[in-house]
RNA sequence: GGCGUCGUAGCCAAGUGGCUAAGGCAGCGGAUUGCAAAUCCGCCAUCGUGGGUUCGACUCCCACCGACGCCUCCA
């Protein structure tokens, strides 16, 4: 199969084919945990694991790493993340939003951002993604590789002893990004128009101690730094894009890596700087062969921001925290239904990761109706078959159609549009049924969200979603006798409250059926 | 200003130099139903604008309009 992705590199699209046959190292810029993690960064995440799993399905080994920065960075004129994030937690604290007790001091920033990542971790596997529950092995901390030769200050070491980096008269540790003519190759700069400062964020003061503005800082001595480690550059703390360079290298175990994957703002500066970084210490001409870079979301339209009001974490989805317009007065007002992980990671895949996606509430009705259909669909095929599945492979048209349209640059789209429709159509061979539908879940994780994770928990039901699932098929057993005594009003009355507990009930030969929404 | 991506029905969205422009949602009509839901059948677009190339373009080229991103915080 001939597999194609548009290479940020080139601007085109290319052939795909593994440095190695048949094994793949991909590495995906991961999340800050400084905060839970929005819609937005999982649509890129995700849209990362969605790559992975293609390329499980079109026969190849991937090695997935994926990072989590839980280094406080300090951005110019603005407070720390780590900082900032003490200032939140503790405001946080008293709002119940982060659980009493969950952190001990939340001026400890290893506290704070071991909190995050755990709930970051927690997120991300509940929306089935799949290098989450290969932590840690796969999902490397940037604290844990500051220090030691193949960690970021030998890394930067190296880069002073190969002319590419320089101790600037403030002692802050600079990349040089004259000694690497390829700079700007990424992005479509230049050095020479990066010199021009376009952006003109930077201030005066702090350019001058460069040699060109477009030098970027490795290590920065700094006694008060809210995280600190020692090093030959006098305590302080490195800079944000060296971490991935150690870490992608370390952990994929080779210089040169097949792919690797971001949102399109990490661009520029940070996957330039990372091939500076990389290539400059290995001497290599590529960092990663392929770039990959996934679209912006926008929420109903908008750029999703903090001041508008239509900044969701996955958690405020799952929670049913997202907004819409009330019916009556029009304002926003949270819609209250719970959302299923399996339609949220659905909402979030469904669209071309190169294209902007557009989160609204109709896109996630959407949705749930769709995994809907999946899931009944599995659900009959495996009472047909008791879940034994055929064996079977590409070769099937269907499989070939579904896995042919995303080796088409991941076109999701095309795959869904082999997908649905054969879902609908005929299936004398349960057998073979479900085992296609299941290859293409390896790809998709929706029905269920956790297809090909070997050691995922089974999702459980909790308690009191037991007990509400008992409350509701009771109704639906009381509804059943009223509709024997044709008691209309009655049936209906417990219609109603079916619905408004958040179940479907149907109505089947063998009594009332229910079933819980999916959400929304 | 520089570098990119994009513009297909109410919404999401695939695709092709020429047969009927995928698929999904919503909507409409029908079957079914106590009424619904679910299900099933059917209906529902000429592809941002203006030029050009061509026997023929929505698909190739040019211009314009519009949207969005990056140009040292950001997935």
């Amino acid at each position: 199969m001939k597999i194609r992705f548009y290479n940020s590199l080139t601007n085109q699209e290319e052939d795909f084919v593994p440095l190695e046959p048949g094994k793949v190292s991909m590495y995906s810029c991961g999340p800050t945990v400084y905060d839970f993690a929005h819609i937005g960064n999982f649509r890129s995440f995700l849209f990362g694991d969605l790559l992975r799993r293609f390329l499980e399905l079109a026969g190849n080994e991937v090695h997935h790493v994926m990072n989590i920065t839980d280094v406080g960075h300090m951005v110019e004129g603005e407070a720390d993340k780590m900082m900032e994030a003490a200032n939140r937690v503790k405001a946080n604290k008293k709002s119940g939003r982060v659980p009493e007790g969950a952190i001990q001091d939340p001026n400890d920033p290893y506290q704070i951002a071991e909190y995050y990542t755990q709930a970051f971790l927690q997120d991300a596997r509940r929306l089935g993604y799949k290098v989450a529950y290969e932590y840690p092995q796969n999902v490397p901390r940037a604290t844990d590789h500051v220090e030691g030769v193949d960690g970021m200050i030998g890394m930067i070491q190296k880069l002073l002893d190969r002319g590419h980096a320089y101790i600037a008269e403030d002692g802050v540790v600079y990349y040089s990004v004259e000694s690497f003519p390829e700079y700007g190759q990424l992005s479509g700069n230049s050095i020479e128009k990066i010199k021009s400062n376009a952006g003109g964020r930077v201030s005066d003061e702090n350019q001058s101690r460069k040699k060109h503005p477009g030098d970027f800082m490795l290590w920065k001595p700094d006694q008060n730094h809210i995280m600190k480690w020692d090093s030959p550059w006098g305590v302080g703390y490195p800079g944000w894009h060296i971490e991935c360079s150690v870490m992608a290298r370390k952990l994929l175990g080779r210089d040169v890596i097949d792919i690797h994957t971001g949102g399109e703002d990490l661009i520029f500066p940070h996957h330039e700087c990372e091939i500076a970084q990389s290539c400059g210490t290995t001497g290599q001409d590529r960092f990663a062969r392929f770039w990959i870079h996934a679209r912006f979301l926008f929420v109903e339209n908008e750029k999703m921001s903090k001041s508008l009001g239509n900044f969701y974490t996955a958690r405020d989805v799952f929670e049913g925290k997202v907004k819409v317009a009330d019916d009556k007065t029009g304002s926003p007002v949270e819609m209250g239904k719970k959302v299923h992980p399996a339609v949220l990671r659905f909402e979030l895949i469904k669209s071309h990761y190169r294209m902007n996606m557009n989160f609204t509430v109709k896109g996630l009705i959407d949705s749930a109706q769709t995994i809907d259909r999946m899931v009944e669909f599995r659900k009959s095929l495996e009472e047909k078959t008791d879940g034994e599945s055929a064996d079977v492979d590409l070769s099937h048209p269907v499989l070939d159609a579904f896995a042919l349209a995303l080796a088409d640059d991941l076109n999701i789209s095309g795959a869904l549009g082999v997908m649905l429709p054969w879902i609908k159509g005929d299936h004398p061979d349960p057998n073979l049924s479900l085992a296609v539908f299941k290859k293409m879940n390896s790809v998709l994780s929706v029905a269920p969200i956790n297809e090909g994770i070997s050691g995922a928990a089974e999702e459980v039901e909790s308690e009191s979603e037991a007990a509400e699932l008992e409350q509701a098929q009771q109704w639906a057993n009381q509804m059943d006798a009223a509709r024997k005594d044709k008691d209309w009003p009655t049936s209906d009355a417990y219609r109603d409250k079916i619905h408004a507990a958040g179940f479907e009930v149907q109505q089947t030969p063998e009594g009332s059926k229910i079933k819980r929404r999916l959400g929304v």
